[in-house]
Parts: structure tokens; sequence; C-alpha cells
DNA sequence: ATGCTATGTAGCATTAATGCAACATCTAGG
DNA sequence: CCTAGATGTTGCATTAATGCTACATAGCAT
């Protein structure tokens, strides 16, 4: 079906997956890659216009070596982690 | 719009809501009211016919005094914790 | 300049997650 | 027995998450 859209959710969720794949010297395309899927996620995930599903935050925390909650919080993260 | 539905989707997370539920002694209205969701939505999750957003399994995890990673997992839980 | 890579933006299609209502079942109490 | 509470089931509406395509831009090479 077509329909309306979405971008933008009332519900944001705060990450750090930037820099943890900066640190990883990964692109988007390479950490997409890893987690299985589109490179554009991640792009809309590191700019916070959506916040991902559980499955997605597992795997993309695996996929930097961190735990879930050292990257994603309903809060703002302090400045140098 | 109207449309298709879901209920079973493709990727299953396994979780313990129900046994850290029970362990509190709390209904699933009790917890769905703590989290800000739905009570079907508990049942759904316990029944594990769908895995929740990020935000969702925070909250749940929040709500019952576990982390994230002790509550969810995308491999199955050993009996008995 | 040309080209390549990484990234941002904008649509649109599809599917999953959630809300909600109605109803069935089962069990514990009285 | 009757009732209430907790849970399971079905159906449908709405919205978010994800895939994908195409294009724009910026930087860094050569």
């Amino acid at each position: 079906m077509l329909l309306t859209m979405s971008r933008n959710p009332e519900e944001p969720v705060y990450n750090r997956i930037e820099e943890a794949r900066a640190a990883l010297g990964l692109s988007r395309q390479d950490l997409a890659d890893k987690a299985g899927v589109h490179y554009q996620t991640i792009g809309y995930l590191e700019r916070e216009e959506y916040s991902p599903s559980l499955v997605l935050a597992i795997r993309i925390a695996k996929s930097l070596n961190q735990e879930v909650s050292e990257l994603f919080s309903l809060t703002p993260f302090k400045k140098g982690k």
C-alpha cells in the first residue's frame, strides 16, 4: 500500500552510533552490512530521525562491540562518553 | 489506512517479561500502566508474537528493575534465569 | 577538472508494532 | 452457582521503521 509516511516520531532515543562507528573506522555502509540493514537506515538512526527496533539495536550494539545500554538511552548522553 | 496486518514477524526476540512480572506480583495491566502501553501489548510480547521497539523495551526493563540485556535476547533463555 | 566515497534529503512502498474493542475461557472466591 | 480478574484470540485502524532509488553536495584523491 502507499500511504502518508513517517520521519520524526514522537519518541526519540538518543544514541552514540556515530561516535562508536567512527572509533572503529567504519563507514555507515560497513556498519549497515554488519548489522544487515540498509545504509540509509544507519543514517536515519545517527540523525535520530527515528528510533530502532529492539532487534536492530541489539544487532548494531553487537556490531560495535557495545552494550545496548551504552549505545542507546532515553536521556541525552554527556559529551565524550 | 486499513490494510492487511501483522502478528508473527520474521525476527523473534526472546524475553522473560512474564517471569520478571510474576516475580513482582504484577498483572499485565499493572505493567502496561507502568510502561505506558496497552495491556494487550504486554500479552503479545510475552507470547512473543512480535518484538518491541527499543523505547518500549527500555521502559519495560525499567518498570521491572532489569537491564534490557537481562530481559531480552536474540537467543533463547535457559530455564530458571 | 574528474572521479570516488561518504553523507544528507526526499519520495514512496511494505511490513511490523501498537491501540483498541469485543468476546471466549479459566480460575479463585464468595 | 455466580462473579470478577487475568489471560488468550481475532479483527481492524494508525503510525513508525525499514528498504530502496535517485539526486545533491562536500572532500579527497589523482
